[in-house]
DNA sequence: TTGTAAGCGTTATCAG
DNA sequence: CTGATAACGCTTACAA
């Protein structure tokens, strides 16, 4: 690598010394206006770039946030990310992110990398396979401020910002009751994570409010893929009656159900309705179009980035740990609207 | 922030110098193998965490690679970042993201904080708005390793991954010709952009081929969304003949365009025919499933990880800068499938 | 308003 | 096989 220029060789090319030039980049009070001229101009002339390294090992930490997220490439994380980006990059700070790829090991082993590249604060969206803290709490007692986003635990005592699933599940079934839907199902990911357990309790409690039990009415759990739903569904539609509407937990195991349905040449929604969840693309492109509940990702980022900003600015002060819960919105489409003129 | 232990620490509780703790961990070759499994209990006794921001400032480069990327909440750019980390991380390396969201001005400043954070290499998908390429000169000339990707230029002397979307396109049209159809026409982003201008130079020679003149077919540019491609088709369909085939650049004005149609009770592909272009995940799930082509993005960040890290490998050495052309798949789909028993 | 000098945590070089 | 020392480029008390 050539040589690059310093804050050193700016000084010497004018007779001054590297703190005044240090001082009057940063355009410190106390620096002479017509130095602070020369110093800029000499810097422009030197083709200047400043070393962050350098400053950040000065200052014991970089102005940069590490991020955790299990896997960049689905459209709901992608836009956290753009929304945390949306706050720190005008606050001056680089993210570096790192994905986890569902897995604690790789989890760990990112956390370390953060901690080594001394981030000033990490967001952390907890992997599936998730259910022991230590490697968090390590960073934690490093005094790196911690938000956790979508998949969070209340065991730690950080900063968090999650979706109210339970909620816009709950709002959901309200709706596909009001439709005049009784008979329903269940079609999720596995329960043992937050999510699924959250908007499987929305959707049991909206059917508790008017004497249904959604356990005695069919539920399917399963990988939250379009291929798992799309065989369950194909399998369960040759031996088993027909309910009224399939609430989906997931945008892509809806899409499996419908296209199993539509083969069996099942009208949706006259013949059944679906419901799915998280607002994909997708959503509103397919026919019909699907009814399902947006959660406002590029949001929960930019409010995960901001508590983090919070975090990093009082930093040692001791202060509470803020939750913030973000509230869903359902999205009513063609595939669970009864034809009223019927 | 609380005082991290460093390898300083290690050496004085041990009794040795900062230098032996230092090659011990690194595994060096030339020291006893009891010493380092001393260095390696106590490093953990301590909880010692490498500060790679001082190793950086030492080595003059930091274990981190730059990328920007127009937008990453777009399924090809996601896609390609996923690549990129399948072969940077296990090298590693971290990546640092930078959006530039299609500006000249947010890419030049991208790449001041890259050159900034000293990273060994940059990753560039150039903003639609990038037609003069100082600032990247400007990274080169500093010896930062670079790879253009996507949205490259031959004007500069790097290292490049591109998608042969004349042959794409090429392929796709010579498909439309073989189902029969002949009147055609064009719909996609504005020809000032190299994408689309390859795209069209692909369907314009597979129609030279059989002796018709895509120019003289309808042509519209437009911004590549939805929206745009609804509006201007709703219009078009208002006082012009209809083509036999919709030829768009993009997949979501095919979208558009299709929901136009079948507003209009337009069947396809019996009525009229439309294909889209790289195979959005929506592609197979509308109905009718649209005709496309894959752009096999994961490849193209994985070819633009393994060239750059070559270059990084090879510092200094002059060497021929690989250009690398992914080739694309055109994947057939009910959209632009003629009922043959007709 | 500017200069002096020390130090952030590593690693490369030289020496032993 | 290990130690001593300097240096990477910047920031910041403290001094002037």
């Amino acid at each position: 690598m050539k040589k690059q220029t310093t804050i050193q060789d700016i000084a010497q090319a004018l007779n001054i010394t590297a703190s005044t030039v240090s001082r009057a980049l940063h355009d410190h009070p106390k620096i002479k206006k017509s130095t602070k001229k020369k110093v800029w101009d000499m810097a422009h002339k030197l083709n200047y770039q400043p070393n962050s390294i350098a400053s950040s090992l000065r200052k014991g930490k970089a102005n940069t946030v590490g991020m955790i997220v299990p896997r960049i490439n689905r459209h709901f994380f992608s836009n956290v990310i753009t929304g945390v980006e949306s706050i720190l990059n005008p606050a001056g700070y680089n993210l570096i992110i790192c994905q986890s790829e569902e897995s604690i090991e790789k989890e760990k082993m990112n956390i370390n990398t953060l901690i080594s590249n001394r981030v000033s604060g990490m967001l952390i969206s907890l992997s599936l396979e998730t259910t022991t803290y230590d490697h968090i709490e390590h960073a934690i007692k490093r005094n790196i401020p911690v938000v956790l986003y979508d998949r969070i635990t209340h065991k730690l005592n950080t900063c968090s910002v999650e979706n109210d699933d339970e909620k816009g599940s709950y709002q959901l079934t309200k709706h596909l009751i009001e439709q005049g839907y009784r008979k329903m199902m269940w079609i999720g990911g596995s329960r043992k994570f937050n999510t699924y357990t959250n908007r499987f309790a929305g959707y049991e409690k909206a059917l508790r409010e008017i004497g249904i039990n959604a356990n005695k009415m069919p539920i399917f759990e399963g990988n939250i893929s379009l291929e798992t739903a799309y065989d369950f569904m194909k399998d369960f539609l040759n031996h088993e009656p027909l309910p009224e509407v399939i609430f989906s937990a997931s945008d892509f195991m809806a899409m499996g159900a419908i296209i199993a349905l539509q083969e069996k040449n099942l009208k949706i929604p006259d013949d059944i309705a679906v419901s799915g969840y998280s607002n994909e693309p997708f959503a509103s492109l397919i026919s019909p179009k699907l009814t399902s509940v947006e959660q406002f990702s590029k949001k929960m980022g930019q409010e995960s980035a901001r508590l983090l900003l919070e975090q990093i600015k009082n930093e040692g002060q001791k202060q509470s740990k803020q939750k913030i819960t973000i509230e869903p919105q359902i999205i009513i489409r063609e595939s669970t609207i009864k034809i009223k003129s019927e």
